[in-house]
DNA sequence: AACTCGTACAACCGCGCTGGT
DNA sequence: TACCAGCGCGGTTGTACGAGT
């Protein structure tokens, strides 16, 4: 047995919007809110499915979307947050005010993947397009303070084996890590790197503490007017070791693209 | 002017997740 | 615990429109 329809297909209008269903839909949100979509339309007399009239207005008919054209900042800002997050348009949009899931993933597919091909990076990967098909380990990156590992679900990968990590062998490790690997891992084009936890100056303390995280500076925008840092927040340009305020690399994306997962909040 | 092709984007569809019962 | 309804997400499709021939 199937799912059942979410609405009856027969009696409801598909296509495009007309002017009159777009100010019925608006009307009757303005006048009792969103939500319960199912009965929305027979509550705003439109024949529509109720996510037809959740698109339409999450889409396009929201007061506070941003019509337009996308800048150059968005741009790049979609750019590292698709290497981030892959294709979660949601979480993406989520740090684009103003900006739709929907309008982001149609900018990505008609303008941003030619740009990074003509830029020679791989749209899916976010690697050079002569590295891919090339580089595919995950061999650890050694810094003078720390190991990491890069993790790439979008390209084959190398499991590291017990030897590798603790320089002793055991088979039976690396058969049991190599399922768990597999398991856990599934094909989400993100490319992780995970290392022990970021070290620089006394953000650990601030982490106890709470201190927030500027996403905006953190992703080498703190110039941009969404920055809204405050003294309590880390994040910004300066950077001390005595006590001023604190450079905590969110997401690792103003060095060298690696990825502290751990600080990775989804919504 | 008519046609074809490519592009952009609005809208749809199916599936997974979540919360309620 | 199982089931179901509703919602949200990501992939895909449909269509309008402009450029090129």
């Amino acid at each position: 047995m199937g799912r059942s329809p979410c609405c009856e297909k027969a009696h409801t209008n598909k296509g495009a919007w007309t002017k009159e269903e777009d100010d019925r839909l608006i009307a009757y949100i303005k006048a009792h809110g969103e939500g319960c979509w199912r009965s929305l339309p027979k509550a705003a007399g439109l024949l529509r499915c109720g996510k037809s009239c959740r698109l339409r207005w999450i889409n396009y008919l929201r007061p506070d979307l941003k019509r337009g054209n996308f800048t150059e900042e968005e741009d790049e800002l979609i750019i590292k947050l698709h290497s981030l997050l892959g294709n979660k348009w949601s979480l993406i949009a989520g740090r684009l005010p103003g900006r739709t899931d929907n309008e982001i993933k149609n900018y990505w597919n008609t303008h941003i993947k030619r740009k990074l091909i003509n830029r020679g990076i791989d749209p899916v990967t976010h690697r050079s397009l002569n590295e891919v098909g090339s580089q595919s380990d995950s061999s650890p990156v050694t810094t003078p303070n720390s190991t990491t590992t890069t993790i790439s679900f979008s390209a084959p990968i190398k499991i590291p084996k017990k030897e590798e990590i603790l320089g002793i062998k055991d088979e039976k490790f690396d058969q049991n890590m190599r399922e768990k690997w597999i398991e856990r891992c599934p094909d989400l084009n993100l490319d992780l790197r995970i290392s022990p936890p970021y070290q620089q100056n006394n953000n650990t303390d601030n982490i106890k503490t709470g201190t927030r995280i500027c996403f905006t500076c953190s992703l080498g925008l703190e110039s941009s007017q969404d920055c809204n840092c405050s003294q309590n927040m880390v994040g910004c340009s300066t950077t001390s070791n005595n006590g001023g305020s604190i450079c905590y690399d969110f997401l690792g994306l103003r060095t060298n693209g690696a990825l502290d997962y751990r600080s990775l909040e989804m919504k």
